[in-house]
DNA sequence: CTTATTCATCAAGATTAATTGATATGTCAG
DNA sequence: CTGACATATCAATTAATCTTGATGAATAAG
C-alpha cells in the first residue's frame, strides 16, 4: 500500500534500522553469519571454526538473535543457529531506499 | 574473474563490510544520508533540518565521508555534502552475499 | 585590517559495547 | 542420582563511540 513511499525513507523506523546495521557492524558477527551461510550451525562448531570463547560467541548471536537476523533450535543439549532470510530481505528494502538519490540540488531545500 | 567466489562471502574483506555497516549503525547518521537522498546539503541546513549540533553535525559528516558514503565539495564558506552512490552499490553486493543461504545442514562441517 | 560566518578539530565527560572468567541452567549418559 | 557436557548469563574490566563546549582555520564582506 505505501510501498513507493515508503521506500523514499528508511527512517520510517529509524531505530529497527540502526539495531540491522550495528548487529552487522562487528567482525565476530559476520564471521558468525558468514559461517551459517553454509547452513546451520552449534555453538561448539562456531567456537571451533572462529577460534572465539564461548561466552563471547553467546554474546554475539544473542545480538544477532535480538535484531532478527538468525534463528535457533535445540536439538538435545545442543543449540542449532540458522541465518534467518527474511531479514535480509528486510535489510535489502532499507539498503534499497537509498539508491535513489537525486544528482544535484534541487528546491530551496528548507526541512 | 573472481565474480561467483567473491559473493560467497563478504568476509573477502572484513573490515571494508564492518566499515560500512558502522557507518549506518547510527540514528544521526541515517538521518543525514536521508536528508541528502533529496540532494547536497551544507552543514548549517542538515543543523537545521536535523537540530543538531555542529560539532556533532561535523563528527558524523566525518565518519560518513571516511567510509565513503558521501562526499564533500567547497563553495566559499560551505562546505556541500552529497550521497556517493558508488559506496551504496559497494555495500548491496555486501548484502546481497548473505542471500545464498543454504537452507539445512550439509557436511560435517569442520572449518 | 577587522569582523562575522561556516565549518573542522580537540579535549573531557558520558554512554554504550565487547571481552573475560565465573557461575548457573538444562540435558544426557551411566 | 551423579557427573559430564553444551550453552546461557552475570559481573567486572576495558575499549570504543557519542556528545558537548571551546578553540582554530578559511573565507568573505565591509
Amino acid at each position: 500500500m505505501y510501498s513507493t513511499a515508503m521506500k523514499d525513507s528508511m527512517l520510517m523506523n529509524p531505530a529497527r534500522a540502526v539495531e540491522l546495521f550495528h548487529a552487522l557492524a562487528d567482525h565476530t558477527r559476520l564471521q558468525i553469519l558468514d559461517e551459517l551461510k553454509g547452513g546451520e550451525r552449534c555453538v561448539c562448531e562456531l567456537m571451533d571454526c572462529l577460534e572465539a570463547g564461548q561466552s563471547r560467541l553467546s554474546f554475539h548471536l544473542k545480538v544477532l538473535k535480538a535484531a532478527g537476523m538468525i534463528v535457533d533450535r535445540r536439538e538435545g543439549r545442543w543449540m542449532y543457529y540458522a541465518v534467518n532470510t527474511e531479514t535480509f530481505a528486510e535489510l535489502d528494502e532499507v539498503v534499497d531506499s537509498f539508491k535513489h538519490t537525486k544528482r544535484a540540488r534541487r528546491v530551496p531545500a528548507r526541512c
